[in-house]
DNA sequence: GTCTATAGCTTGATAGAC
DNA sequence: GTCTATCAAGCTATAGAC
């Protein structure tokens, strides 16, 4: 069962994620959760900020789970790579170019006109940092080696969202996921040697 | 000097880097570039979508020049990619991470809702890659290598600017470009090989 | 070409019945 | 908690004087 206020979380994310933060008005949000305006302020007194925190942060945080999930099925790090970057071409092809990154849009239009949410979004993407991390550390990687890696991955996944979605196109995501596969085997190699000479 | 025109297009550029198109208003633009509204639908007629569309085309092919010219003054392929990731990141710092992509907020707010912009931001994209790509072969790369690579530059540089802004700090913009450095020699060294195998 | 006034609509937010 | 009616302010766009 699913609670109102799970769908105005839902409502909001997706058009977040499809249109931005400005141009999603609250009464789309309203209608697209089949709540009223009432409920909305009942579960968000702080109005369409406080609503957009909550929504930059729970679906960050699904979004992280998500990520893991596929991550952690796979047999190895570079695998659980390329399921990722595979994962996200597969899904913006499956949705036409819509299901995407659910808080770099709000994420860009936010970072210099509103400090509150601008600091919503650093934790999240810090939070898939040392999500990301850790994974890469598990695989031999030194700490921070796996950190840099990590971090060019994230940053490599949101320019192919980018590049892809205004392309409509996965040709960038595809390309992009098979260097940073590269780049994993790369640092894997560099780890195993490591671990040999000690 | 500038004409009317120029001054609409720096502001409204100025603008949808730092908030995106949906939070830029008309008259916002109008005052920030000291044009009133008439002028405005004088100069662009289609009103705030052409607008846009022109500023992302101009703005898109001003900064391909600035990244160009900085790349063109490096003494080889590798030095010109350090320079242009360090330049982003210095410029971040000194406009308290306003200056970044002038297009990207913009990409992503209209890749699903707008297609007459998205098209825009897809061809503004594509030079970008070609001017990039043509550059990588001069240093002796591939073809398809040098195109993949160019890919994947440009989405990192996207994807720094968007977690150093969101975390207003550079050192998400430097690990990403150090590693692109690293990729950029790699690939380099490899052209090398061909060229002296053939 | 420049500028002002305003129409027509949508926005975020609030009040109050139920 | 749910829902509707409504406000003031903002928006894009247009008309028309100069």
């Amino acid at each position: 069962m699913t609670t109102t206020r799970e769908r105005i979380i839902k409502a909001s994310s997706a058009l977040f994620m499809e249109r931005g933060y400005s141009a999603s008005g609250l009464k789309q949000i309203s209608a697209a959760s089949e709540a009223p305006i009432g409920s909305l302020y009942h579960f968000f007194p702080g109005g369409k900020e406080e609503l957009a925190a909550e929504t930059l942060r729970e679906s960050g945080a699904a979004y992280q789970s998500l990520v893991e999930a596929i991550f952690d099925s796979a047999p190895d790090v570079v695998t659980g790579v390329r399921d990722c970057f595979e994962g996200a071409a597969a899904t913006l092809r499956a949705t036409d170019y819509a299901d995407a990154c659910p808080i770099a849009t709000v994420a860009l239009e936010v970072a210099s006109s509103d400090d509150a949410l601008r600091a919503v979004t650093a934790a999240t993407f810090a939070s898939w940092l040392d999500s990301c991390s850790a994974r890469l550390e598990r695989g031999g990687m030194e700490p921070s080696r796996a950190r840099t890696l990590a971090t060019v991955l994230i940053a490599a996944l949101e320019g192919g969202f980018l590049l892809s979605r205004a392309a409509k196109d996965t040709t960038a995501m595809d390309e992009i996921g098979a260097v940073m596969v590269e780049l994993t085997e790369a640092a894997v190699r560099e780890a195993a040697v490591r671990a040999r000479q000690r």
